[in-house]
DNA sequence: ACCTGAACACCGTTCAAGT
DNA sequence: ACCTGAACACCGTTCAAGT
């Protein structure tokens, strides 16, 4: 249906992983559909439109789709939230130029009220008090998001090995706990193990927000 | 001492607070300085040298002058901590244009080395392992900024009363979670609340994790 | 040493015109 | 209904030239 939209879609989110979100221009998007950059405001509002329109095509692919969700959802609730973020860095980690886009644009399509009413659920089943559920939701999806932005955007990527020539000086000088921890301070090759723990520690900070 | 570098360096920073970050541009700061854009490149290398330059500014403000610290340091780690939470959400509240590029950029600069030596005492003093230090700083590290970027940027904007046309058919329809939690939705007018709620919370996931 | 003019290769978007 | 051509008001950056 409407398939000239879906082909404009397809070719802004081809540009955005293969030359990443500023490689998507109006130019660049109307050359790879075929046709003049004026022909899209046909089929999109303008170009924050289409950035929308991208961040909703990946979210729509978040959550499985909703006919096998009541029929099954087999886990617990610290296992469903688990995986929903789970899914969100794997997402991001895929597409790289999602992740300022999932910062600035609230999250109100349907696929993405649907995956905060996924996390709203499993809140409740862990016992935390009603009251306390938008707080903790907004917590966790700060934090996922945040961590995945981190990772693909290179800011966990800082460390000591200093990729800059921030001309040496002091290799650790002045800095004392850095010096304290020079043995820990080389960036884990697996972020997921990280990724893990950082989820484990916030799964248990529910627990804890529940049992109070 | 380079005034030129500075008086760049001012120029942009006030352009940004006032028109935002896409209103720094190189013709507009050169503009600005009362100069031909071209003559910008004798002084920072670049738009992007530039952009590193107004965070290292905004962070040198971070934390109070070097002599003063050693001197009294008078809270406990968790007020420390907390203080130095506070003020990096104060000052991307203060700068918006900030919180992009915090996510963006790695923690390179002398300013901000110093800033993650204070979180790392602060962490070791609270009896965390130090192993576990680096990977706590980054999950602390990660909460704020994200916590301050999406508040800036309208991410936490969303509840429910849509100011898109999301055009209705279902006001609660088929999200069970939120229809529960509909007397809880309003977002709180007051995030400084929330923010303090989700730092002790945080706060506590320290501790745990320095007494395991 | 510091700055300028002209140019190159781009942007998003509007508007009148074509079929 | 859908698309185009030409234009407007912008970008970052390079390069040769000026003082």
């Amino acid at each position: 249906m409407g398939g000239r939209r879906e082909e404009i879609l397809e070719a802004a989110l081809a540009i955005a992983d293969e030359r990443g979100l500023d490689g998507v221009s109006m130019r660049a998007v109307a050359e790879r559909v075929g046709v003049t950059p004026m022909a899209l405001y046909r089929h999109v509002g303008g170009k924050a439109e289409l950035l929308d329109a991208m961040v909703g095509h990946l979210l729509s692919a978040l959550l499985p789709p909703d006919r096998s969700r009541d029929r099954q959802e087999p886990q617990r609730w610290d296992e469903r939230l688990a995986a929903l973020a789970r899914a969100v860095r794997a997402m991001v980690r895929r597409h790289p130029w999602a992740a300022p886009l999932l910062f600035s644009r609230p999250a109100v399509t349907p696929d993405a009220v649907r995956a905060v009413d996924v996390i709203y659920d499993a809140l409740i089943e862990a016992g935390v008090p009603d009251r306390e559920v938008p707080r903790l939701e907004r917590l966790l999806s700060t934090f996922v998001i945040g961590f995945a932005a981190s990772e693909v955007s290179g800011r966990f990527t800082s460390g000591d090995p200093d990729p800059r020539g921030h001309r040496g000086s002091h290799p650790e000088g002045g800095f004392p706990a850095h010096a304290r921890l020079t043995p820990w301070l080389r960036l884990p090759a697996d972020l997921a193990t990280e990724f893990e723990a950082d989820l484990d520690d916030v799964l248990r900070l529910i627990e804890a927000a529940a049992g109070r």
